[in-house]
DNA sequence: GTGAAAGCGCTAACAT
DNA sequence: ATGTTAGCGCTTTCAC
């Protein structure tokens, strides 16, 4: 009943704890002839070492701490499941602290100072407490967190977020790019008159995703047209709004497509498409942003970029453990950027250029 | 540089080392004066005791390991959210482990004895490597897995699935009655004529639910007639085979709704329905169960039930810890249902009764 | 009420 | 190549 140990390991095998300890972590060469004899007793027993001794007397728990601002919001699942995915092939193991800020963050970028606390203590006890021997943090949103993550001695990495700061390391995704593929698609498709939705004019997506835009409608030789342009806040309610507005205010000219910024915003704008009485994409085409599981149950089927977040929680980890080992290619780089990419559905209709 | 340890406390105190851990524990009465001469200096310190060490002399890690068979199954998330909201009260943590198995497990239930090596190594490290002091398996599927889980002395909860193990704990959602008053809302609304998509029959969710439509038929005096049933396999493409099939089969007399046994099959009706040139639900009303979170972003947003995920994780966890104490409400019990309920929204027509 | 010290299971320095 | 043993930071028995 009680577990067993390293000791009963090596009286069995007639031999030193220390001889199973080299055999157990190929530390030192063992004899073949005692290095079978202490593998047969550990299978026959089924022997696991005690993680919490080795642990305690090593200084490394071989845990990665993931701090996640919110596991239920968009990204974090599959930023999880890419930290897994890597992680499982290794020696390390995940814990998770949820700091449940969906309803306390949302939408809420002043207030930041209030959570700042709440983060810090967790981030604190992961690193002081339960030892963890390195912090992934998953953001909800994608922006800078260089003021609210406090200085600690061992490698961070923010995954989604980004920062400035020196200390801590980032993999974040493509936004410009990824929004000038887009509407360089919507443009090819034969679209002139092109609308867009924005998120939150001043955050740093928002302001990518334009570049991008802006850099496709110039390459085309088209400009953008203010007046087609409303600020959304990145919600489904104010897409909804936005288009409306668009479609009350451009009666006589209404816009062949529009790019809301992100898929939440371009499912509002279809939802007001549709109670106008028009068709997507028959009258109007419309693009989104981040592939949310939704968009593809929508009707139609949205078009969208698809941001990798699977790469990010799978980059986040082998940087995370390359830094601890001090090898490999992420050992001593700081901010990755994972490529976006297009995701063709149906909302978007080829029109004749004529 | 060096963290700062339970002895650098007791020196700058002025106590033992003991006396500091009685504080810190109240295992025992301390001075006043030398209590707050404790409480200060670790404060001053923020000092954090070293959670290795502890577990190491205590046996006990206050680590819950929470086993998921995939973090991206639709119950997963917010499962784990709940076992978050509930944790973060208590002194304990989560460890994760994401046996990430969507894709081989994907609708194969044949397939299990195939899982289980690699679900018992992952539960046999976390109880005797890792030493958790509890387990939670979060399944992805409403099934029994008595014969997965190997027996360990541990108290072990399994959330969303089933066993009817001894040595294992359980808690589930509501089918029977939850679909029961799904369908009885379906027929106090005016529809006689009412279709059936089952899920895979054999498994008990479909029974289960099925047994409560078929209680709420009788209660109204209704039969369920065979013809209007077909069996889907929970997944949206064979909601729409289903549909297809009874729009084909029933042209001279069309259900009044149809009442799909979750919502993908439900929103592949709909497709279905739609692509008919038919309306919901003013030719067909449709009806899900599981509320996923597409089920807002189709149109019209679909009725259905919604099974209270986070309340099975909440429970889960509250269950563990309470398992470990032995005292609470949740100590002793061995099987636990959490109730699911309607989620009415507009997919669902009222129809006159003449 | 408090302190000295043993010991949890492991690793690694040191000795041989 | 292998064994002896100190010690990681804590709790807890035992003694006072």
């Amino acid at each position: 009943m009680t577990p067993i140990t390293i000791k009963d390991i090596a009286r069995e095998a007639g031999v030193s704890t220390a001889t199973v300890s080299y055999v157990i972590n190929k530390s030192r060469p063992v004899m073949p002839e005692k290095h079978k004899r202490v593998m047969d007793v550990i299978s026959k027993t089924n022997y696991q070492p005690n993680r919490v001794a080795k642990s305690l007397r090593t200084k490394k728990t071989n845990i990665i701490g993931v701090l996640a601002e919110d596991i239920l919001s968009f990204p974090a699942v599959r930023i999880i499941n890419g930290i897994s995915e890597y992680i499982e092939k290794t020696d390390y193991n995940i814990l998770l602290n949820d700091l449940r800020m969906l309803d306390s963050l949302y939408n809420k970028y002043d207030q930041v100072i209030h959570q700042k606390d709440k983060i810090n203590k967790a981030l604190s006890f992961l690193v002081y407490g339960a030892k963890v021997d390195a912090i992934i943090y998953v953001g909800m949103f994608d922006r800078d967190i260089s003021e609210i993550l406090s200085n600690i001695n061992k490698p961070i990495i923010i995954a989604y977020s980004t920062s400035v700061d020196e200390h801590t390391c980032s993999v974040s995704y493509e936004n410009e790019n990824a929004a000038a593929e887009l509407t360089k698609y919507v443009i090819n498709c034969g679209h002139k008159h092109i609308a867009v939705i924005t998120g939150i004019a001043h955050t740093a997506p928002a302001q990518e995703r334009l570049k991008g835009i802006n850099r496709s409608f110039k390459e085309s030789g088209l400009v953008l047209d203010s007046t087609y342009v409303r600020n959304g806040d990145w919600e489904r309610a104010s897409g909804y709004v936005c288009m409306k507005d668009l479609l009350d205010s451009h009666s006589d000219a209404l816009p062949t497509a529009v790019l809301a910024m992100n898929d939440l915003m371009a499912i509002g704008a279809m939802d007001a498409i549709r109670d106008n009485g028009l068709r997507i994409p028959e009258d109007i085409s419309v693009a989104g942003f981040d592939n949310r599981e939704v968009s593809e149950f929508v009707y139609p089927k949205l078009t969208t970029v698809e941001i990798d977040l699977q790469s990010i929680g799978y980059t986040a980890a082998l940087m995370a453990t390359q830094k601890l080992s001090g090898h490999g290619e992420y050992a001593d780089k700081r901010n990755i950027i994972v490529p976006s990419k297009l995701q063709i559905r149906d909302t978007v209709s080829l029109i004749s250029n004529l």
